[in-house]
DNA sequence: CAACTTACGAAGGAGCGCTTCATTAGTAGC
DNA sequence: GCTACTAATGAAGCGCTCCTTCGTAAGTTG
């Protein structure tokens, strides 16, 4: 008994124009015929939505490309240019913020490091440094943003607070999304990074047209993020995901066995701890092949817990750890195959470190979609 | 990317004939006035859709109610009787049948008795009786039935073979689908019976409205079944749900802190052991109180996983020992509090033992939507 | 320069939903 | 038994969206 509205003929002209953006996303310039074959419709159908479209500032045409046989068709594109995207990762110790066109092409990308026990005011300063260094690369102003996309280790609501944030100190009860609303002058939108890191590797990653997947943040911290149905999911209080809290899915702890290796020289800093362990398992250090063997006994009864009960058609494996999966994979496999009810295909991240910014620029499209027929917006600003 | 087809002008009216056939299911004869405004369409949009429907044999008109002011309205019903739907729950120790109307309004129940490790011609034999024994309680024939749609114990796969099935022997390696429709004349679907359940306390139970939803089926034999976005969530294979294979989650074993609690007198057969402790916990005896806590804290460990995993907005208890929900919920609610980000509402099913002979029902009723517009199914056929 | 290819644009038509309004079939009151 | 009132009916007309068709235009090729 979900929607018993029925539809109205315009409904038919929304949905219509936006198969066309669809269509027209990232694809270069198109012809109407090349659109009308794509979306559908009638050639004449096509250009009627195609010049409301225009009307709107959302499509423009280019010149006809010339040196084709007949008549040179008259040629549509999305006006990916007429503004712009930002997408943030604020990770506990690196902020990685990319700047993209309406279509989700990254133009620029900078990172900032940052201390995991920062206070608010020295995270929100280096958000700001890695935003405004992005901008400064590609010479854009930020008046021309649009909206930014922010993706975050901890829960957030729906109205962007911070309900739990145990790895970041500074978001302990913060109203995160107010804050970030004082600082930029354009639409902010808040999102777990998992999820965003799920929704990355679904658009363009590793996980590209499956219908389910189970995203796993393998790094200093575990995460998950679900795509079901071809839909993030989010969960009733925006929680989903958060199944490393469990102590029986093993998933807290199990960074511990790469930082305590015994093939890990003195004075190694414990953040690089890991990091040295795959790299010695690479190399078939047998003592660190060994504690590669112990995480992933713990890493794979959460992964199994997620598999059995979600049966998802593709595992991505992601997050920091994911540089190594050479090493990873084969042992997750093995021991996910002995315990799972039908094999799902396990995949490394095609993203790897860039997989929450640009799962945050992903977001921030999706978004901009849902604004085309919001009744209140009229042509969009056009810039230069 | 999903799909980029362009909507065409009929596709807006199979959706609004969609809307109408679903504004008047089970709502009794409506006027043309009520349905347009239960759909959202103008009255003569409206007559039109009913007109069709009238045409394709779904709705018929009944004689107009005197006793009202102004001119009697003519009236519509949805023509639920005009063939019947067949649910089956292939239980592990008994087989129930319902039969329907086109609604999914249940006018007849059965029950079949039947051993655990009967043979597969017993269990088929006895499908067989408590079918054709719905059947006789209404006086109706097999041949007026259009679809039987049955909820199975184990892992199905999509074209109705048996995957995977520890409790039922007879089940192994087998073409479930193949078997029964050569004993059945009609449409035969199957499902996972924890699905079926949670579809069905999700259209009329304990789980009405709500978008995410985990049924636990607590009994002799532990499952769940997710409904995520408000639709059933199958998996990739089908295999969705069986997170009692995991062993960390404790699950399989769990039944047995009630089957072998102290205070079960010497000779109760066993099959009846968990419920003469959840009987005397009920009456305080401490010794059972104590099992039924142990059985808890079992239970909580694959809960909270699947809480935390999906945060759903409510959790279902069904299944054989939600008959005792009073004495299970408390504890249930208190450890998964502890252990969960946000804690859902936690509820004991509204639909006991009926629960999967119900929601294979509803299943049964939602295939008939789909058919609605299959283009070679002509007029309905019509009985008496 | 003619022939060919390909796209354009205008015209006509069908389907669907909306609004409007005179008409009709009842009930209620005198 | 007649008139007034009420509420639904049915037909007409309009606008939108999509479709098909066909003559025309703008290029390339030989």
């Amino acid at each position: 008994m979900a929607d018993l509205r029925g539809g109205d003929l315009s409904r038919l002209r929304q949905l219509n124009s936006l198969t066309a953006i669809r269509a027209m996303r990232g694809a270069g310039p198109l012809t109407l015929s090349a659109l009308a074959e794509r979306t559908g419709l009638s050639r004449p159908s096509m250009k009627e939505v195609a010049d409301e479209l225009m009307e709107l500032g959302w499509v423009e045409e280019v010149p006809p490309s010339p040196g084709s046989m007949g008549r040179p068709a008259r040629r549509y594109r999305f006006r990916a240019d007429s503004g712009y995207l930002v997408g943030v990762d604020i990770g506990g110790y690196n902020i990685r913020a990319a700047l993209s066109d309406l279509d989700g092409v990254i133009l620029a990308e900078t990172r900032q490091p940052v201390q995991l026990d920062a206070t608010l005011e020295e995270r929100l300063a280096a958000i700001q440094r890695a935003v405004s260094g992005c901008l400064a690369l590609s010479r854009t102003a930020i008046e021309d943003v649009w909206t930014i996309a922010f993706g975050t280790i901890g829960v957030i609501d729906v109205e962007g607070r911070v309900v739990y944030s145990a790895a970041v100190p500074a978001w302990r009860d913060l109203d995160l999304a107010g804050k970030l609303r004082e600082i930029f002058p354009c639409q902010v939108l808040i999102e777990n990074d998992s999820r965003l890191a799920a929704m990355a590797e679904h658009r363009r990653g590793a996980a590209r047209g499956a219908k389910d997947v189970v995203f796993l943040h393998v790094g200093r911290r575990m995460g998950a993020g679900l795509i079901i149905g071809g839909k993030v999911h989010r969960g009733f209080g925006a929680a989903s995901g958060e199944i490393a809290m469990l102590p029986e899915a093993r998933w807290f702890d199990a960074p511990e066995h790469l930082n305590t290796c015994a093939s890990v020289p003195e004075g190694t800093p414990p953040e690089d701890a890991a990091g040295y362990t795959l790299a010695a398992a690479r190399n078939g250090d047998p003592v660190a092949l060994e504690a590669v063997g112990r995480y992933i006994d713990d890493l794979v009864v959460g992964t199994a817990a997620m598999v059995l009960l979600l049966d998802p058609e593709v595992v991505v494996l992601g997050g920091g750890f994911s540089r190594s999966a050479d090493v990873l994979l084969g042992p997750l496999r093995d021991r996910l195959e002995r315990r799972c009810m039908r094999m799902p295909e396990v995949r490394a991240s095609t993203l790897g470190d860039e997989c929450v910014v640009t799962g945050a620029i992903d977001y921030a499209v999706d978004h901009l979609d849902d604004q085309l027929f919001t009744p209140d917006r009229g042509p969009l600003p056009v810039t230069r």
